[in-house]
RNA sequence: GGUCUGGUAGUUCAGCUGGUUAGAAUACCUGCCUGUCACGCAGGGGGUCGCGGGUUCGAGUCCCGUCCAGACCGCCA
């Protein structure tokens, strides 16, 4: 061993003891007559003190020479600190150094290894072994470890099988883009990178595995966000002879366990909320339940009162923003401009301010009187000192548009407290999703999803109404797990594909496995995947994933550390039997 | 595919309406300093202003193109 203990172990227990440590320099002061240095492992750093009437000579000589993270191996006495440092777990003692090897110099870092790091984003990526050496980013790498260790702990006590899938699996059509890897020994043919395990946990059930799950590498070649990756891990679980309650109640129980377990929170019964209840009350199928400015409907307030602009409109909704009424005409203003920006795309925003004394003023004075108003503050829950926003529009676009408005509110209004925790179940999902490009429904969850079984008959006649037993997990308004019972008979799953426009062959080609599979007593099962970088970071308070990930890939998915993706040389391509051609215009 | 923002010292940034030798902080180097812990003090080195073109007597600054980075929309079953 180069050491006898670490950085962040010893106090004044071990005064007087002789100690080795081994560790970076965090920094060194050098007094002249004095020399301190702060020596940093994972567990904390310790201070070493080199000095001219204890230290011998030429190790502290030695000691003047060292740099920022020059890696040395100290022997001294723990010895009881003149002027203590109560910031520092170990901040009462420090090491009078009697001699010192270097283990290995390095170069000056290009930017500062400290908890305020100076470095930006980039740079930080590329030289990530750097950035790991930050506490904030170590200590966030290793409460990933202690969350996925409390998943693998519960689910194996809830009798939970760990199954690895396989990497190289088949392309398909449907959902994301897949990642490809060509196949040297079947020419012309190509493995894609798993977006999910699907079908082999659905395979797993036709085994009879009862209980399955897995924290397991997916992937999907679509373009990223501050909280999308790549690749990005799943706790994947499937189970057998279940039902959508058996599902929620399960891992209900295991956020529970982990919000306890992790956070020292104790959260009762999940709300529940239907999609429709969601969109309508939210504008969003995955509210954050946090704070309110819940929506209200307003077309039976706001028409043929002689506002031309919402009579026309298809649907008209406001929220209370608590305590704006207060806002300047700029600050208002301001909210007009961001909600017309391309990316939110309204047209513009009516106000109503709730005035203390109970009068209201409005950007619409002209064509609602006060009692209008009040009606319209009654309807949103309006209270004196508020501020009523209001959208009108078409309905799905208007509710997209006021959802991000609130949003933007509540991150201005700091109401989206990151200690706080409001999980909760959006359920019945439609099945199907109406696409305008392709002209044809799609499967808004997936193609195997089970339709609600008393809706089954709409599947030919009004496929758009029909909901699945599928559902959500949110917390904090980000979706943190989603699944669905599936389909396990292989007649219907025919009609589903059959519906999602894949003619019998194509399904056979795509899927001809699993529908043959269903032919072999294949069980009811049902299951749920939940985004564990989202998880964690979430429970660690942030909503970015990428600082909860070892080795994340900037936003057009470089590793900028390892430079990749790169080119690959000609006899590497000519192996894999592929020519690259320069795209035509 | 689109919208927006940015690219200036190792790093994080400032640089106005185009005008002398492009600045600050920090990091780095040298010296000093009898208890530092954001140590302090004095001095020093450090720049293809992303790249290419244009306008102009003159461009870090204005225009066009391009590359890179970030946020968002589309996309993400």
């Amino acid at each position: 061993m180069l050491r006898t203990t670490h950085c962040g172990a010893l106090t004044l227990d071990q005064l007087g003891e002789e100690v080795t440590l081994a560790g970076w320099v965090q920094k060194s002061r050098d007094k002249g007559f004095m020399l301190w240095i702060d020596l940093r492992d994972r567990y904390g750093i310790t201070q070493i003190i080199f000095d001219e009437e204890r230290t011998p000579k030429s190790v502290m000589e030695q000691a003047q020479r060292l740099g920022r993270e020059f890696v040395i191996q100290v022997t001294g006495t723990v010895i009881e600190r003149e002027s203590k440092n109560p910031n520092l777990p170990t901040g009462e003692i420090e090491i009078l150094a009697q001699s010192l090897t270097l283990l290995n110099q390095a170069k000056t870092p290009p930017f500062t290894i400290e908890n305020e790091t100076d470095g930006g984003e980039e740079l930080r990526m590329q030289y990530r072994y750097l950035d790991i050496r930050r506490t904030p980013v170590r200590e966030n790498l290793v409460f990933r470890s202690k969350v996925s260790l409390a998943i693998r702990n519960f689910l194996s006590a809830h009798d939970f099988i760990d199954v690895e899938t396989p990497y190289l699996i088949k392309s398909t059509p449907e959902g994301a883009r897949d990642f490809v890897v060509p196949s040297r020994m079947n020419q012309g043919q190509f493995y894609a990178l798993p977006q999910s395990p699907q079908t082999f946990k659905q395979l797993l059930m036709v085994g009879g595995m009862d209980k399955y799950f897995q924290i397991v590498k997916c992937f999907r070649d679509e373009d990223l966000r501050a909280d999308r990756q790549p690749e990005f891990t799943q706790i994947d679980c499937e189970m057998t002879f279940v039902e959508q309650e058996d599902i929620l109640q399960q891992f209900e129980s295991l956020l529970q366990h982990l919000l306890k377990e992790i956070k020292r929170v104790e959260i009762g019964a999940f709300p529940r909320m239907t999609y429709a209840e969601a969109m309508a009350k939210y504008g969003n199928d995955k509210p954050d339940i946090r704070f309110g400015m819940e929506f209200a409907e307003l077309n039976d307030l706001a028409k043929n009162k002689g506002f031309i602009v919402f009579d026309q409109q298809e649907l008209i909704v406001g929220i209370a923003v608590p305590g704006a009424a207060a806002y300047t005409r700029k600050q208002i203003d301001k909210l007009i401009d961001w909600v017309k920006r391309p990316q939110i795309g309204a047209n513009g925003l009516v106000w109503v301010k709730c005035n203390e004394d109970g009068s209201y003023k409005s950007s619409v004075d002209k064509f609602y009187t006060q009692e209008d108003l009040a009606q319209w503050a009654k309807a949103s829950g309006a209270n004196a000192g508020d501020l009523i926003l209001v959208m009108a529009g078409d309905t799905h676009k208007t509710r997209t548009q006021l959802s991000a408005l609130r949003m933007e509110l509540a991150e201005q209004l700091g109401l989206r407290k990151p200690e706080e925790f409001a999980p909760l179940w959006v359920v019945d999902f439609p099945l199907l999703e109406w696409d305008e490009e392709t002209q044809r429904y799609h499967a808004m969850h997936h193609p195997f999803t089970a339709p609600k079984p008393e809706q089954i008959d709409l599947l030919e006649t009004n496929p758009g109404a029909v909901n699945a037993n599928a559902y959500d997990l949110v917390l904090n308004g980000n979706e943190i797990g989603g699944g669905s019972i599936r389909i396990h008979d292989a007649a219907t799953q025919e009609r589903m594909f059959a519906l999602l426009g894949f003619s019998p062959e194509e399904a056979k080609t795509q899927f001809g496995f699993l529908m043959e599979a269903f032919q072999y007593g294949a069980p009811p099962h049902g299951g749920i995947a939940l985004g564990l970088d989202r998880l964690v970071a979430l429970l660690g308070g942030q909503e970015t994933i990428r600082d909860f990930i070892a080795f994340p890939k900037n936003n057009s998915g470089r590793d900028l550390m390892i430079d990749a993706p790169s080119p690959i040389d000609t006899a590497q391509l000519d192996e894999l039997y592929l020519c690259l051609q320069p795209k035509e215009e």
